[in-house]
RNA sequence: GGUGCCGUAGCCAAGCGGUUAGGCAAUGGUUUGCAAAACCAUCACACACCGGUUCGAAUCCGGUCGGCACCUCCA
């Protein structure tokens, strides 16, 4: 089965295959570890954690290389304001990263490289440029001569002559008066007294911001390699620089396959640091489970802009995400599914009884939906195809006599591991997480989890002497309240409205 | 100024020239002591607007309107 996928450089969806047959070697721009990651770096890791899950479990061996920047301005910059070293920082703010993708259940990467650990490869690199003339030394500084590199802005398609220079109005830091060209752009910075440096032929100082992932990449990938993603806005500068001084030192093309996630949204703008309009991973995690943040990224194609909406309080705080509540919800119909469909008694199964075809297909048509342009929401619909069926099957198996087929449920059973190994979806313990959902739902309501299921005691008990009238009041009493119960063949069971 | 993207039924969201995408909400039904959950049905003869190409257009082409992104901080 094949692979499509848009690929930036021709702006097209291409056939995807991997320069050796059965191994994909693939690189994304990890991030800037400054802060805490934000949901837009949640949507872009979680977007290539289920394509290199697709990738693997279409049988193909891959290497996934993501990067650490952990040396640059801002982290300089953050850190001097907290009175931390910026390598202390970068340490703690790569951790807080970690544990967040692995929150969101992003399958590690097999590398995880950092600029600091790269130096030797950069400057190698840097030289390398200079000895062919693509880069020039200034004043401790070195920068890449775009003029030297007639491909310039193959990948962003936009010719040098059309930049407007300093459109984002962050010029004049002095830069400018060094650079031969407006477009050249610093592949090792000077440090001032004070900063973090290493030693080089130019004297001390650090990467420039885009030299760190040619570095690394070609590093631990070759010179070309078969995939290179990242988040819409790298595109350019980064994403073209890092063309630009890797095909100018080898001759060969860094990349076939370029591939940009799109924005999350807020008010129709992008989420970013620079507008602060973002919400941590960390923020969103205390209200809903993280599980549910990664359905939500499943639930738009990843080259479209996925919008956020917020709920908020008297004081103008965020009360809630309606929209990644709302993917809660659906993880929690697939949870109670997949419980219903693993308490199915032994004697409610017939060996032998037929297997509907369509039950078969379910990961069949997962995987076309993920190999045409890695599209998540026909993935989700076919998951909603397959609870909806799931639920029948159950049903059958609840009603007086009913009996369902042991095919059908082998069937169900392993389209529920393909959710999990292509979309990462429903890996967790089902009565975990349902469990932990109701809690914490409880308690943000203020409600004593004790105190409901003395009422279900209570009610038991009137149920069973047949005083419904009070029965139904301890009912009508949790409503009011915001619990409902659930009356069925195990017993009450409650959740929150 | 340059380069792109988006506008689909109440809401969200697929679609890449011809067959019911899907979800949420709402309403009706099956089920239930009453409910909920689950399932079924309806809402759905929707595709910003105006032209054009075609036997046939949400889909291709031209234009208009509205919104957004990038043009050296960004996932």
């Amino acid at each position: 089965m094949a692979q499509k996928f848009h690929n930036t450089l021709s702006d097209r969806l291409e056939v995807f295959e991997p320069a050796e047959p059965g191994k994909v070697r693939i690189y994304v721009c990890g991030p800037t570890v400054y802060d805490y990651a934000h949901l837009g770096h949640i949507r872009a890791y979680v977007v290539y954690d289920v394509m290199v899950r697709h990738l693997r479990q279409s049988g193909l061996l891959v290497q996934y290389v993501r990067n650490i920047t952990d040396i640059d301005d801002k982290i300089i910059k953050r850190a001097s304001e907290l009175g931390e070293s910026p390598l202390a920082l970068a340490a703690r703010f790569t951790a807080a990263f970690q544990e967040d993708l692995q929150r969101v259940l992003c399958v590690a990467p097999d590398l995880e490289p950092k600029v600091t650990e790269h130096l030797p490869e950069i400057i190698a690199l840097i030289e390398r440029l200079c000895a062919k003339g693509a880069a020039y030394a200034a004043d401790g500084d070195v920068y890449f001569d775009v003029q030297a590199f007639p491909d310039y802005g193959k990948l962003s398609h936009r010719k040098v002559a059309d930049l407007e220079f300093g459109a984002s109005g962050r010029l004049g830091d002095g830069e400018d008066q060094k650079k031969r060209h407006p477009a050249d752009f610093a592949l090792w910075k000077a440090s001032k007294p004070g900063e973090p440096s290493w030693q080089s032929p130019w004297g001390p100082g650090r990467p420039g911001w885009h030299i760190e992932c040619s570095a690394m990449c070609m590093r631990h990938l070759g010179e070309s390699f078969d995939l290179h993603g990242g988040g819409l806005d790298l595109v350019f500068p980064h994403h073209e620089n890092e063309i630009a001084q890797s095909e100018a030192a080898t001759g060969k093309p860094l990349a076939r396959l370029w591939v940009h996630n799109g924005f999350i949204e807020v008010n129709k703008e992008k989420m970013s640091k620079s507008l602060g309009n973002f919400f941590t991973a960390r923020e969103c995690f205390r209200r809903v489970e993280p599980e549910a943040v990664r359905y939500f990224v499943l639930t738009t194609h990843y080259r479209a802009p996925l919008s956020l909406d917020w709920t908020v309080g008297e004081k103008g705080e965020v009360t809630g995400f309606p929209q990644i509540e709302e993917c809660e919800r659906r993880l929690d119909y697939l949870y109670s599914t997949k419980q219903r469909i693993a308490s199915i008694a032994p004697g409610r199964i017939d060996p032998s009884a037929p297997v509907e075809p369509e039950l078969r297909e379910l990961p069949a048509r997962l995987s076309a939906a993920l190999d045409d342009d890695l599209n998540m929401p026909v993935a989700l619909a076919v998951t909603a195809d397959l609870l909806k069926r799931a639920n029948d099957l159950a049903d059958l198996a609840s009603r007086k006599q009913g009996k369902v087929s042991q095919g059908a449920l082998t069937a169900v059973r392993a389209a529920f591991t393909a959710l999990g190994t292509e979309l990462g979806l429903g890996l967790d313990d089902p009565q975990a997480f349902l469990a932990r959902v109701r809690s914490r739902r409880a308690l943000a309501l203020g409600l004593s989890e004790a105190e409901i299921e003395a009422l279900i005691v209570e009610r038991f008990e009137a149920r069973k002497n047949r005083s419904f009238a009070r029965a139904d009041e301890i009912r009508a009493q949790l409503l009011r309240t915001g619990v409902e119960l659930m009356d069925g063949a195990e017993g009450t069971t409650w959740r929150l409205l």
